[in-house]
DNA sequence: CTTCCTCGTGTCCCTAGGTACATGTCCTGT
DNA sequence: ACAGGACATGTACCTAGGGACACGAGGAAG
């Protein structure tokens, strides 16, 4: 169901087409909400056929622009306030992190480096976003301020998992004292 | 892909049934990687047909204990040390933050807090955990080891969630100021 | 002795996610 | 003139996830 809500809150800032929605989710919701395109065509279909979205004009190259209707954006909203919120959170990194000791000490050493430098990157990639929208470079509207938050969040989360790395390479290396 | 060798990693540690790990998964790996019972007798059904696992035993109550055979466990080691590590994170309560703009403040200030306590009950949980295995609760073996590094991402995330929701409801309270 | 809970295994089916395939258009640079 | 890339929409199909349903056995407490 997120997928959907996700559609409808994109399409609450203003009309796009699917193409338009398929490069957000990718650029924007991707790392904490994967979509592809097939998937996002189905579900405004769907939407469609709800009364929760409607086509608001026709492009060229075949290109549809769809807009949130009132009762898609009350679903919305009705989403955001009543829903319970699912925490379950599916990380494939902490999935393996249990697996560690069937790991040789080498393969595991070179394993959390990896991982280390790929968090830090995403953190400071989320760093400079942050900053940019800090410098007001996207506008003091209610939508960035929202993605300013969720940014944070990202850096956040990121920093957390690379110092998470870092501590694990360093409780390898010298591991406790033994009484 | 990652419920086979979740399964497999598990059945590393010893002989297991089906039930024992439903109950590990919902237990230890439920928050990062959540599997229900369906999915793991199917999954063991098709391992046990591959020859990465096999019957180790028959006990009452038609149980039927798995062991993980040589070929198996150089799947998991060969998953652990080669297989390209799958960095998305679906995270709905970061979805939703994109979306808080469409909230009414009321609605956010609830939502935040309850976010908030959720996260670091969560934190709390996890750092229970590690004290138990710091004071040598569970013993020292690689698993545990293994374990304990796993936790502390648990601990690690789940405060930098917790801090962020507190954020977000300063950013909400308190906004920059307009230049 | 019976009731109730936990243990224990499994099927069915619907929805969600993801890859591959298919097709066509408009624009830009050479 | 034409080639290539970005724009744009869609179908088909396979796998993964999750809830509902189904059934039965063993053990503990009353």
């Amino acid at each position: 169901m997120s997928l959907r809500y996700g559609l409808l809150g994109l399409l609450a800032e203003g009309p796009a087409s699917g193409y338009d929605l398929t490069r957000r989710f990718e650029e924007v919701l991707g790392p904490v909400w994967p979509a592809q395109h097939p998937k996002i065509y189905a579900e405004l279909g769907r939407l469609t056929t709800d009364g929760l979205i409607e086509v608001d004009s026709y492009g060229p190259r075949g290109r549809k622009a769809y807009r949130i209707t009132e009762d898609g954006l009350a679903a919305v909203r009705t989403w955001l306030a009543e829903a319970e919120v699912d925490h379950t959170m599916r990380l494939e990194p902490l999935l393996r992190s249990f697996f560690f000791w069937l790991m040789t000490p080498e393969q595991l050493g070179d394993h959390l480096v990896r991982e280390q430098e790929f968090f830090a990157a995403m953190a400071r990639r989320y760093q400079t976003y942050a900053e940019a929208k800090d410098r007001g470079e996207y506008g003091h509207s209610p939508q960035t301020q929202s993605m300013r938050v969720a940014v944070e969040a990202g850096v956040r989360v990121y920093e957390a998992l690379a110092g998470w790395a870092e501590w694990a390479e360093w409780a390898r290396t010298v591991p406790p004292a033994k009484p």
